[in-house]
DNA sequence: CCTCGTACATGAAACGTTTCATGCGATGGA
DNA sequence: TCCATCGCATGAAACGTTTCATGTACGAGG
């Protein structure tokens, strides 16, 4: 069904390798016998067998993407960064989405690993060391983690400073006289998470406020962030946070429908700030306070330092590149009136 | 470097087809040489090389999806429905961003095609004949057309029926009582934009009202919505649409952003009705009216019928399954008072 | 004791490329 | 005229699987 180089090179009257050899350099074989060859490969409709080139050449030319959650526009910028250097240098991109299960991210790794891939770009699901990604650098495949700090020493990385982008919400919100602040997100495991998380406890912690109340999640998202402003909703007004941290801008927007739907006003209320600062973030119900990440920036990065491990290993140096979030203040944390003094 | 199935039975003492049937059908090889391969596979910590294996079965078993657009929260919650059903199968799925480039959709159906993937879901960048899917087809690459009605015999297609939901959003917004209707969208050669366009003008047609006043946008995004809200913002107020229907939300959501920077109130001013419902719709400034799609729906069917033709090509009838949309009223196109009467 | 069947292991062939050493005819210089 | 060179085409080997026809040993049934 599907023509090889053989048959190609039968209709043409040539050998297999002349045929092999109009593909990948045609400089070196003369242009009538090019001609007659590429003839025959548009009347049989020929397509070369990737596989049986891989399998050659031992190495494909596809860069993997695993992310914790495609329905995240966070990622889908990283992903169009990565895209743009990728396709840049003549690479293809696939993007494998984990969903933030690790059985599900264990399974795409094990199908990447098997095909091989150029390199791979991933967010791991849970910190620590990861065997398998271990193995895949053994392997020689190199792989960057995105967003990730690991700092390890086989690998590169590219991350934000979440412990600092949790600095900047606590600090903003501190200065704006909040006192009971509560942290909305998870799983804790996810490093994001509880970087996000401390960074907000240390800054608190010198200011000398209480740490913050946290709720935890299964998961960040929309529906989550509603789910945990109900139950923050219905704490005694005295107790009731004013303002909540949410780790990212999917639990805010959640958080923000709930508030609204409880009759609560953002930010007089409650105020809000969520971290990502995704393109929704700006046009939400109450313009939403972030935490900017340059994410398509993380993307081309990563993506970046991917293909320079990967065309000169040998002189490749394990790179940890970490940006600066920034804070960007909008309607959801800013209050008419000062509450201290 | 990688371990191959050779080495792995000189290690156990076997032969290279016993290794190969302890991977593939362990059940026909005595338990103990059963055992002391997977010791031999563990200790070298062999991997399966994909592109051997598919380069002798003939196909791969990964199902691949083209996506107009990545970032577009519908098209990435149709790629989680197409991987619940693929992995519920034991199937993998790869993302592929065309981002609306003929180009890109090109060069990533070349290298698909290349590796021989199992199926094809994708949203075509333009319509009408396409010799590269037609081609894939012939060889024997099931490919189904999502959110594309094209009713073409030699595939599936799974879409909702956009002709009808933009006769329902002009419908909703005549039966408010707005006669200057602006419809924002493009490229007008995208299938959706036209279709949805079709439908409110037919609508708006039988009732005897004004053509919509047409906005071409180079693509559908946030920041297109925004130039081309910005636009209509100059017009003379007399000549000025009470309404606006937008062709998706990210261009619904940049136009309310352009829209309230002007002054302009939604939907007291303007009213507005985006499409696809996506889930950040609800959560805007002003809570957005749209036109709901069964997103995930979509893409659990069409990666079903993929599948489906993929198992069983001989007795495989090509189906076209047309979903309906409906209309989501929120405030944005909620007025105070009717206009007319 | 012979035969047959069963339970397993074996080795070679095939999948479609790429690469590389080799072959061969023509051209140019000595 | 002969040799070196050059330009181009060739065919075989190799990549790592899977499959299948074949082989072998062993126990059971006659």
């Amino acid at each position: 069904m599907a023509a090889s180089i053989k048959e190609v090179a039968q209709r043409a009257g040539v050998s297999l390798g002349t045929v092999s050899n109009v593909l990948n350099r045609p400089d070196i074989v003369s242009p009538q016998t090019r001609k007659r060859v590429l003839e025959a490969i548009e009347e049989l409709g020929f397509v070369r067998n990737d596989s049986a080139r891989q399998l050659r050449a031992g190495r494909s030319r596809t860069v993997a993407i695993v992310v914790l959650d495609v329905s995240n526009p966070f990622f889908t910028d990283v992903v169009r960064g990565a895209e743009a250097v990728v396709e840049g240098a003549g690479g293809m991109v696939v993007v494998c989405n984990s969903g933030g299960g690790a059985s599900r991210e264990h399974r795409h790794l094990d199908v990447l690993e098997e095909q091989r891939v150029q390199g791979l770009l991933v967010t791991p699901v849970s910190d620590g060391r990861q065997p398998r990604l271990d193995r895949m650098v053994k392997r020689g495949i190199p792989v960057v983690l995105v967003d990730r700090g690991a700092g390890l020493a086989n690998q590169c990385s590219v991350a934000v400073d979440d412990v600092l982008g949790g600095r900047l919400a606590a600090e903003h919100l501190a200065e704006r006289g909040h006192r009971r602040i509560a942290f909305v997100g998870g799983p804790a495991g996810l490093r994001q998470v509880a970087d996000r998380l401390a960074g907000a406890e240390a800054a608190l912690a010198e200011r000398d406020l209480p740490a913050p109340h946290v709720v935890e999640t299964p998961v960040l998202s929309v529906s989550t962030g509603r789910t945990a402003a109900d139950e923050i909703v219905t704490l005694p007004a005295s107790r009731r946070p004013t303002a909540i941290f949410c780790a990212n801008d999917l639990v805010a927007l959640g958080a923000l429908q709930a508030l609204t739907a409880h009759g609560l006003k953002v930010p007089d209320d409650i105020a809000l700030v969520g971290y990502d600062d995704i393109e929704f973030a700006a046009g939400a119900a109450v313009p939403l306070s972030s935490i900017r990440q340059p994410r398509e920036q993380l993307g081309r990065t990563a993506a970046q330092l991917l293909l320079e491990e990967s065309t000169d290993p040998e002189h490749h140096e394990h790179r940890h590149v970490v940006f600066q979030p920034e804070l960007a203040v909008r309607q959801s944390s800013e209050h008419k009136r000062r509450r201290t003094r």
